[in-house]
DNA sequence: CGCTGACCCTGACGGC
DNA sequence: TGCCGTCAGGGTCAGC
Protein backbone atom coordinates (compact mmCIF):
# COMPACT_ATOMS: atom_id res chain seq x y z
CA UNK A 1 0.00 0.00 0.00
CA UNK A 2 1.89 3.00 1.02
CA UNK A 3 3.91 3.84 -1.57
CA UNK A 4 4.39 8.04 -1.54
CA UNK A 5 1.41 8.47 -3.40
CA UNK A 6 -0.81 6.31 -0.84
CA UNK A 7 0.71 8.13 1.78
CA UNK A 8 -0.35 11.58 0.09
CA UNK A 9 -3.54 9.77 -0.60
CA UNK A 10 -3.82 8.76 3.21
CA UNK A 11 -3.01 12.42 4.18
CA UNK A 12 -5.64 14.30 1.60
CA UNK A 13 -8.22 11.49 3.58
CA UNK A 14 -7.49 12.17 6.68
CA UNK A 15 -6.48 16.07 7.03
CA UNK A 16 -10.09 17.46 6.81
CA UNK A 17 -11.44 14.99 9.91
CA UNK A 18 -8.46 16.04 11.70
CA UNK A 19 -7.63 20.04 10.95
CA UNK A 20 -8.33 21.91 14.47
CA UNK A 21 -9.61 18.82 15.87
CA UNK A 22 -8.81 18.05 20.16
CA UNK A 23 -7.48 15.18 20.53
CA UNK A 24 -9.47 13.80 23.49
CA UNK A 25 -8.14 10.57 23.57
CA UNK A 26 -5.05 8.13 22.55
CA UNK A 27 -5.45 4.52 22.75
CA UNK A 28 -1.89 2.14 22.37
CA UNK A 29 -2.62 -1.08 22.24
CA UNK A 30 0.95 -2.38 20.81
CA UNK A 31 3.69 -0.32 21.51
CA UNK A 32 6.08 -2.63 19.72
CA UNK A 33 6.09 -0.91 15.98
CA UNK A 34 9.83 -0.72 14.06
CA UNK A 35 10.70 1.71 17.20
CA UNK A 36 8.82 1.37 20.55
CA UNK A 37 5.93 4.38 20.15
CA UNK A 38 7.53 6.51 23.15
CA UNK A 39 5.43 6.07 26.46
CA UNK A 40 4.84 9.76 26.33
CA UNK A 41 3.45 10.22 23.36
CA UNK A 42 -0.07 9.56 24.80
CA UNK A 43 0.29 12.12 27.22
CA UNK A 44 1.93 14.85 24.99
CA UNK A 45 -0.69 14.54 22.53
CA UNK A 46 -3.57 14.21 24.55
CA UNK A 47 -5.30 17.52 24.62
CA UNK A 48 -4.03 19.00 21.99
CA UNK A 49 -5.26 20.36 18.57
CA UNK A 50 -4.31 19.35 15.57
CA UNK A 51 -2.62 22.09 13.44
CA UNK A 52 -2.05 20.74 10.42
CA UNK A 53 -1.49 17.44 8.74
CA UNK A 54 1.66 17.33 6.76
CA UNK A 55 3.80 14.75 4.58
CA UNK A 56 7.51 14.56 4.00
CA UNK A 57 9.16 11.50 2.16
CA UNK A 58 6.45 8.74 3.41
CA UNK A 59 5.93 10.52 6.65
CA UNK A 60 2.72 11.96 8.34
CA UNK A 61 3.32 14.57 10.55
CA UNK A 62 0.89 15.89 12.72
CA UNK A 63 1.36 18.91 14.03
CA UNK A 64 0.69 20.74 17.33
CA UNK A 65 1.26 23.19 19.37
CA UNK A 66 3.09 21.05 21.67
CA UNK A 67 4.97 19.29 19.04
CA UNK A 68 4.55 16.73 16.36
CA UNK A 69 2.95 13.01 16.18
CA UNK A 70 4.97 11.48 13.07
CA UNK A 71 3.81 8.49 11.62
CA UNK A 72 5.30 6.05 9.19
CA UNK A 73 3.04 3.04 7.37
CA UNK A 74 6.18 0.69 6.71
CA UNK A 75 4.91 -1.96 4.40
CA UNK A 76 1.86 -2.91 5.99
CA UNK A 77 0.13 0.21 7.60
CA UNK A 78 -2.94 2.12 6.81
CA UNK A 79 -4.22 4.90 8.83
CA UNK A 80 -8.08 4.89 8.82
CA UNK A 81 -11.38 7.31 10.07
CA UNK A 82 -13.70 4.89 11.75
CA UNK A 83 -16.73 5.58 14.23
CA UNK A 84 -15.16 5.64 17.85
CA UNK A 85 -17.55 2.87 18.41
CA UNK A 86 -16.28 0.55 16.25
CA UNK A 87 -14.59 -2.13 17.89
CA UNK A 88 -10.83 -2.71 16.86
CA UNK A 89 -10.04 -5.80 15.51
CA UNK A 90 -6.48 -7.74 14.50
CA UNK A 91 -3.42 -5.43 14.36
CA UNK A 92 -5.22 -2.14 14.98
CA UNK A 93 -2.59 -0.77 17.04
CA UNK A 94 -3.33 2.72 18.09
CA UNK A 95 -6.66 5.14 17.57
CA UNK A 96 -6.43 8.71 18.11
CA UNK A 97 -10.29 9.68 19.51
CA UNK A 98 -10.90 13.30 18.59
CA UNK A 99 -13.55 15.25 20.29
CA UNK A 100 -17.34 14.45 18.40
CA UNK A 101 -16.71 10.75 18.31
CA UNK A 102 -13.93 10.29 15.20
CA UNK A 103 -11.45 7.80 15.42
CA UNK A 104 -8.01 7.95 13.77
CA UNK A 105 -7.05 4.13 13.44
CA UNK A 106 -3.70 2.84 12.92
CA UNK A 107 -3.47 -0.64 11.38
CA UNK A 108 0.11 -2.45 10.57
CA UNK A 109 0.02 -6.68 10.41
CA UNK A 110 4.05 -6.33 10.38
CA UNK A 111 4.64 -3.52 12.47
CA UNK A 112 7.47 -2.03 9.80
CA UNK A 113 5.60 1.60 10.77
CA UNK A 114 6.23 3.67 13.40
CA UNK A 115 4.90 6.23 15.51
CA UNK A 116 7.24 8.96 17.36
CA UNK A 117 7.44 12.54 18.84
CA UNK A 118 9.07 15.54 17.84
CA UNK A 119 9.76 18.76 20.41
CA UNK A 120 8.66 21.57 18.57
CA UNK A 121 11.60 22.47 16.26
CA UNK A 122 13.34 19.49 16.97
CA UNK A 123 15.04 18.32 13.60
CA UNK A 124 14.86 14.40 13.77
CA UNK A 125 17.74 12.15 12.66
CA UNK A 126 15.24 10.29 10.44
CA UNK A 127 14.08 13.20 8.33
CA UNK A 128 17.55 14.99 8.44
CA UNK A 129 19.17 13.63 5.25
CA UNK A 130 16.47 13.35 3.19
CA UNK A 131 16.87 14.19 -0.03
CA UNK A 132 13.79 16.56 -2.18
CA UNK A 133 10.33 16.32 -2.89
CA UNK A 134 9.91 14.38 -6.04
CA UNK A 135 7.22 16.24 -7.26
CA UNK A 136 9.15 19.17 -6.08
CA UNK A 137 11.69 21.44 -8.50
CA UNK A 138 14.31 20.44 -6.45
CA UNK A 139 14.30 17.24 -7.44
CA UNK A 140 15.42 17.27 -11.86
CA UNK A 141 17.48 15.14 -14.17
CA UNK A 142 20.63 17.17 -13.10
CA UNK A 143 20.28 15.96 -9.53
CA UNK A 144 20.19 12.78 -10.16
CA UNK A 145 22.74 13.25 -12.68
CA UNK A 146 25.38 14.71 -10.28
CA UNK A 147 24.74 12.64 -7.54
CA UNK A 148 25.17 9.54 -9.77
CA UNK A 149 28.74 10.06 -10.63
CA UNK A 150 31.34 7.65 -9.62
CA UNK A 151 28.33 5.23 -8.21
CA UNK A 152 28.61 1.50 -9.57
CA UNK A 153 25.22 0.42 -7.70
CA UNK A 154 22.19 -0.40 -10.21
CA UNK A 155 20.66 2.64 -10.61
CA UNK A 156 16.93 1.29 -9.58
CA UNK A 157 18.75 1.35 -6.06
CA UNK A 158 20.21 4.44 -6.59
CA UNK A 159 16.31 6.10 -7.13
CA UNK A 160 15.07 4.25 -4.53
CA UNK A 161 17.51 5.81 -1.99
CA UNK A 162 15.58 8.28 0.20
CA UNK A 163 19.10 10.29 1.03
CA UNK A 164 18.74 10.96 -3.32
CA UNK A 165 15.05 11.48 -3.31
CA UNK A 166 12.37 10.49 -1.08
CA UNK A 167 9.17 9.05 -2.03
CA UNK A 168 10.68 6.78 -4.99
CA UNK A 169 9.12 3.28 -3.72
CA UNK A 170 9.78 -0.35 -5.46
CA UNK A 171 6.28 0.11 -7.94
CA UNK A 172 6.89 3.38 -9.70
CA UNK A 173 10.90 2.90 -9.51
CA UNK A 174 9.86 -0.23 -11.91
CA UNK A 175 7.42 1.77 -13.61
CA UNK A 176 9.74 4.96 -14.24
CA UNK A 177 13.02 3.24 -15.53
CA UNK A 178 10.39 1.29 -17.96
CA UNK A 179 9.19 4.47 -19.33
CA UNK A 180 12.14 6.02 -19.39
CA UNK A 181 13.76 3.00 -21.28
CA UNK A 182 16.37 2.52 -18.79
CA UNK A 183 17.22 -1.61 -17.76
CA UNK A 184 17.48 -1.22 -13.95
CA UNK A 185 20.32 -2.45 -13.46
CA UNK A 186 22.88 -0.01 -15.49
CA UNK A 187 25.42 1.28 -13.40
CA UNK A 188 24.18 4.48 -12.11
CA UNK A 189 27.36 6.74 -12.57
CA UNK A 190 27.28 5.48 -16.26
CA UNK A 191 24.28 7.02 -17.48
CA UNK A 192 24.03 10.05 -19.21
CA UNK A 193 22.49 13.42 -18.19
CA UNK A 194 20.38 13.27 -20.96
CA UNK A 195 18.56 9.88 -19.61
CA UNK A 196 18.26 11.35 -16.24
CA UNK A 197 16.50 14.20 -17.61
CA UNK A 198 14.30 11.77 -19.10
CA UNK A 199 14.24 9.37 -15.80
CA UNK A 200 13.47 12.38 -13.86
CA UNK A 201 10.15 13.71 -16.09
CA UNK A 202 8.87 10.12 -15.66
CA UNK A 203 9.25 9.69 -11.84
CA UNK A 204 7.03 12.60 -12.05
CA UNK A 205 5.03 11.56 -14.30
CA UNK A 206 4.26 8.36 -12.82
CA UNK A 207 3.69 9.41 -9.07
CA UNK A 208 1.90 12.62 -9.88
CA UNK A 209 -0.74 9.89 -12.35
CA UNK A 210 -0.86 7.35 -9.30
CA UNK A 211 -1.82 9.73 -6.79
CA UNK A 212 -4.91 11.33 -9.21
CA UNK A 213 -5.48 7.81 -9.04
CA UNK A 214 -5.51 7.74 -4.96
CA UNK A 215 -7.63 10.24 -5.07
CA UNK A 216 -10.44 7.90 -6.55
CA UNK A 217 -10.22 6.23 -3.10
CA UNK A 218 -10.58 8.80 -0.54
CA UNK A 219 -13.81 8.05 0.37
CA UNK A 220 -12.79 4.53 0.94
CA UNK A 221 -11.01 6.31 4.03
CA UNK A 222 -14.33 7.18 5.38
CA UNK A 223 -15.69 4.27 7.01
CA UNK A 224 -15.18 1.68 4.19
CA UNK A 225 -12.17 -0.89 4.14
CA UNK A 226 -10.60 0.84 1.03
CA UNK A 227 -8.35 -1.36 -0.37
CA UNK A 228 -6.06 -0.52 -3.43
CA UNK A 229 -5.75 -2.69 -6.54
CA UNK A 230 -7.36 0.18 -8.36
CA UNK A 231 -4.38 0.74 -10.15
CA UNK A 232 -2.88 -2.47 -10.74
CA UNK A 233 -4.38 -2.78 -14.01
CA UNK A 234 -2.64 0.16 -15.30
CA UNK A 235 0.77 -0.99 -14.23
CA UNK A 236 3.39 -1.48 -17.29
CA UNK A 237 5.93 -3.63 -15.81
CA UNK A 238 5.63 -4.22 -12.18
CA UNK A 239 4.20 -7.58 -11.04
CA UNK A 240 4.17 -8.45 -14.68
CA UNK A 241 7.60 -10.77 -14.64
CA UNK A 242 6.96 -13.54 -17.91
CA UNK A 243 3.96 -11.66 -19.37
CA UNK A 244 4.48 -9.59 -22.53
CA UNK A 245 5.67 -6.35 -22.94
CA UNK A 246 2.64 -4.04 -23.56
CA UNK A 247 4.97 -2.12 -25.96
CA UNK A 248 6.55 -4.51 -28.10
CA UNK A 249 5.66 -8.34 -26.92
CA UNK A 250 8.32 -9.31 -25.35
CA UNK A 251 8.54 -11.41 -22.33
CA UNK A 252 9.24 -8.95 -19.29
CA UNK A 253 12.48 -10.29 -17.31
CA UNK A 254 12.38 -10.23 -13.53
CA UNK A 255 15.26 -10.07 -11.10
CA UNK A 256 16.10 -9.58 -7.63
CA UNK A 257 18.24 -5.89 -7.07
CA UNK A 258 18.98 -5.02 -3.87
CA UNK A 259 16.71 -7.48 -2.52
CA UNK A 260 13.55 -5.93 -4.28
CA UNK A 261 12.51 -7.82 -7.71
CA UNK A 262 12.73 -5.41 -10.26
CA UNK A 263 10.92 -6.50 -13.88
CA UNK A 264 11.93 -4.68 -17.05
CA UNK A 265 11.95 -5.21 -20.89
CA UNK A 266 15.20 -6.18 -22.57
CA UNK A 267 13.91 -5.02 -25.92
CA UNK A 268 12.74 -0.89 -24.67
CA UNK A 269 15.14 -0.68 -21.70
CA UNK A 270 18.70 -0.21 -22.12
C1' DC B 1 32.65 6.59 1.85
C1' DG B 2 29.93 3.04 -1.02
C1' DC B 3 27.77 -1.12 -1.31
C1' DT B 4 25.64 -5.67 0.05
C1' DG B 5 22.94 -8.42 2.75
C1' DA B 6 20.62 -9.36 7.22
C1' DC B 7 16.90 -8.03 9.70
C1' DC B 8 12.40 -6.21 11.75
C1' DC B 9 7.13 -8.92 11.37
C1' DT B 10 2.77 -11.17 9.74
C1' DG B 11 0.15 -13.11 6.13
C1' DA B 12 -0.78 -14.96 1.53
C1' DC B 13 0.21 -18.26 -1.77
C1' DG B 14 2.11 -22.27 -4.34
C1' DG B 15 4.11 -26.89 -4.25
C1' DC B 16 4.20 -31.20 -2.20
C1' DT C 1 -5.63 -30.76 5.09
C1' DG C 2 -1.21 -29.21 6.62
C1' DC C 3 3.58 -28.07 6.37
C1' DC C 4 7.31 -25.48 4.26
C1' DG C 5 9.60 -22.15 1.53
C1' DT C 6 9.12 -17.78 -0.73
C1' DC C 7 7.58 -13.37 -1.29
C1' DA C 8 5.38 -8.71 -0.13
C1' DG C 9 4.39 -1.63 -1.50
C1' DG C 10 9.23 0.15 4.07
C1' DG C 11 13.60 1.36 6.01
C1' DT C 12 17.91 0.88 9.23
C1' DC C 13 22.13 -0.97 10.32
C1' DA C 14 26.46 -3.82 10.66
C1' DG C 15 30.26 -5.22 8.26
C1' DC C 16 33.37 -5.50 4.50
Amino acid sequence: MPELPEVETTRRGVEPHCLNQVVRRVIVREARLRWPVPDQLVALLSGQVIEAVQRRAKYLLFRTAAGSLMVHLGMSGSLRLVDATKPPGRHDHIDILFDGGVCLRYHDPRRFGCFLWLAPGDDHPLLRNLGPEPLSSDFDGQLLYRRSRGRKLAVKSFIMDGKVVVGVGNIYANEALFLAGIRPDRAAGRISSARYQHLAENVKLVLTNAIAQGGTTLRDFVGGDGKPGYFAQQLLVYGRGGQPCKTCGSVLQERRLGQRSSVYCVTCQH
